[in-house]
Order: structure tokens, then C-alpha cells, then sequence
DNA sequence: TCATTTTACTTCACTAGTGTAGTATTACTG
DNA sequence: CAGTAATACTACACTAGTGAAGTAAAATGA
């Protein structure tokens, strides 16, 4: 069947949206984090010091939208940010480590969320739903 | 291989995210509608007069996102409500002419991001999306 | 039938994003 | 090398959601 048979645009926008539901309380629950600073920080702490602009594209989003989330995250201690050195426009982002000991506790939350997707959806499944969202993502990343 | 590893939340959450930017900006050109006034309009002008608590659990929200919804799609004339005659709380949510008419036009914005998402998922893998997308949802509805 | 519980909705403070318009700095070009 | 364009970030108004606390009406049960 087609997308639209199975309106999929609604499926996949409900499906994210129990998903992070879920995610957030349980979280908050062990770390205070949300999913949406969890993803910010992971990719700092992974990639090291990264400039806004460059979680911005990371993520797919404006910057704007990285400003204030890390506002939020500063505020809270979990990130610290200082000018580059070599652009005086740029600021450099790093996970403090109050942030890095969030991110443990958010780990073992996540680990539970993936142990369920798993126990519902086949192995094989989830290699065909992994690319399907990764197909959706090039055609519209402009 | 595993949720895990695909990263399956944060791939979800992202093509999800994308998808929801884009439509939106295709929406509002054809109709001057969010997908998300889209989706609310679309199931009370389906399902025939509804409760703000039906919209709520039939979207897998909380009433009072369907409060802030509905008192903005009233103020933009495109939805109607009045007191249930036999429950003195509930209102009853109808989509009116002009919401109908709006409607309409977000059909064949819609249309376009369909034959998008057809055009590269295979008709095989997009059966095994839903699948698994309805999996999904079903696993974190409580 | 009346006290209690549940339900339908509201309000409020909050997070998290868009999009537009602005500033300051850097890069490019003729 | 000066003027212009592009870039990195900020500010603001907006949509859209959660979650907690509250009100009024309906349902329940002793």
C-alpha cells in the first residue's frame, strides 16, 4: 500500500510523539534530563567542542532553536560554552561533568525504551525501519 | 541489528521532525493550515462532532492541548463547538464551511509529500513502516 | 438520596521548536 | 584593500505540546 493508504505521515508523527512522551518522563525520572537536551548534549560529548551552528545542522534545526536550548542547558550546569579562537562569532560547546554524569543515567533509561522496541519488533524489522526513517530523512533534508 | 544501535530513537524523532518541518511550510502556503490543525480538523471532520477529550485520546494528547487547539481553529473560523445536550461539560467540536474548504486544499499538499515518500520507499518497506510504526504506538500507549 | 469519586474542560508555567529580522564578524571579490 | 556578501549567533512572536492544580457536572454506591 501506498503512503497515503496508510497515512503514514500521521503514523510516523504519532508514533514519535508516544515514543518521546514516554522517553521524557522516563528520564526525568533517573537524570532530570528531557530527550531533547539528552540529544544535544550526546552529540557534544561525542563529537567534542562543537560550535551552535554545528548542532544545529546535526539535528536539523534553526539556530535559533540551539540558542535557547543552550541557555537552558548553561543555565542548568550541564554545558559550558566559550569563544573559539578562531571566530569570534562562534562559540565552543562542551559537556561539564555534571553533564557527562547525566548522560550515564540517561543511558540505562534509553537501554529499557531500546529493550522494549526490541522485544516488539523483529530484528529484521527494525534494519527495514531504520532505513525506511533514514530514506525519509535524505528526501527531505534539503 | 538492535534499536540500539541504529540509534532507532533519535532516527524516529529526527525523519519525524523533518517531515513535520516540511509539511508544515507546504501547508501553509496551499492553505494557511499547520499539520497539526490539519490532523485535528481531519479526524472531527471524519468522525462527525466529537468531544475535545475523544480529539485528545484519538491524537494520544492531553485535553488541555486540545483546549489551546480548539480556541485557536475557533478564532480562525475553522471549527465551531457547542455544549453537548446530554453532558452539560463537554463541547461538541464540528468543522465548519470554511474549515472544510481548507481541508481541500491541504489534500493535495498532502498528495505531493505522499508521492515524495512513495517515490523512495519501496511499496514493501512501506508496509513493513506502518507495521511496525503501528508496533510502536500500540507498545507506548498505555 | 446524598456524599464521594470520576470526568470534561480550563488555566498556568514550562520546554521546544519555527521563522523573521537584526548585529557583529569573517570571507570573498574586483 | 575596500566594499559587499555570507556566516554565527541573538531576539522576538508565534505554534504546539506536557504536567499539575483547579472547577463544575455527572456517575456511583451505601
Amino acid at each position: 500500500m501506498s503512503a497515503s493508504k496508510h497515512r503514514l505521515y500521521f503514523l510516523l508523527q504519532r508514533a514519535a510523539h508516544r515514543l518521546k512522551t514516554e522517553a521524557d518522563a522516563s528520564l526525568t525520572q533517573v537524570s532530570g534530563l528531557s530527550t531533547a537536551q539528552s540529544a544535544v548534549m550526546t552529540i557534544i560529548a561525542s563529537r567534542g567542542p562543537m560550535t551552535q551552528k554545528e548542532v544545529a545542522d546535526t539535528l536539523s534545526q534553526r539556530e535559533s532553536a540551539v540558542t535557547a536550548m543552550a541557555g537552558r542547558l548553561i543555565k542548568a550546569g550541564l554545558v559550558a560554552r566559550e569563544r573559539s579562537s578562531e571566530d569570534a562569532r562562534a562559540w565552543q560547546l562542551t559537556v561539564t561533568a555534571d553533564g557527562r554524569a547525566a548522560l550515564k543515567r540517561v543511558k540505562v533509561a534509553f537501554d529499557k525504551i531500546n529493550a522494549e522496541m526490541d522485544r516488539r519488533i523483529p530484528e529484521q524489522d527494525m534494519d527495514k525501519l531504520a532505513n525506511s526513517l533514514s530514506a525519509i530523512i535524505e528526501t527531505f533534508d534539503e
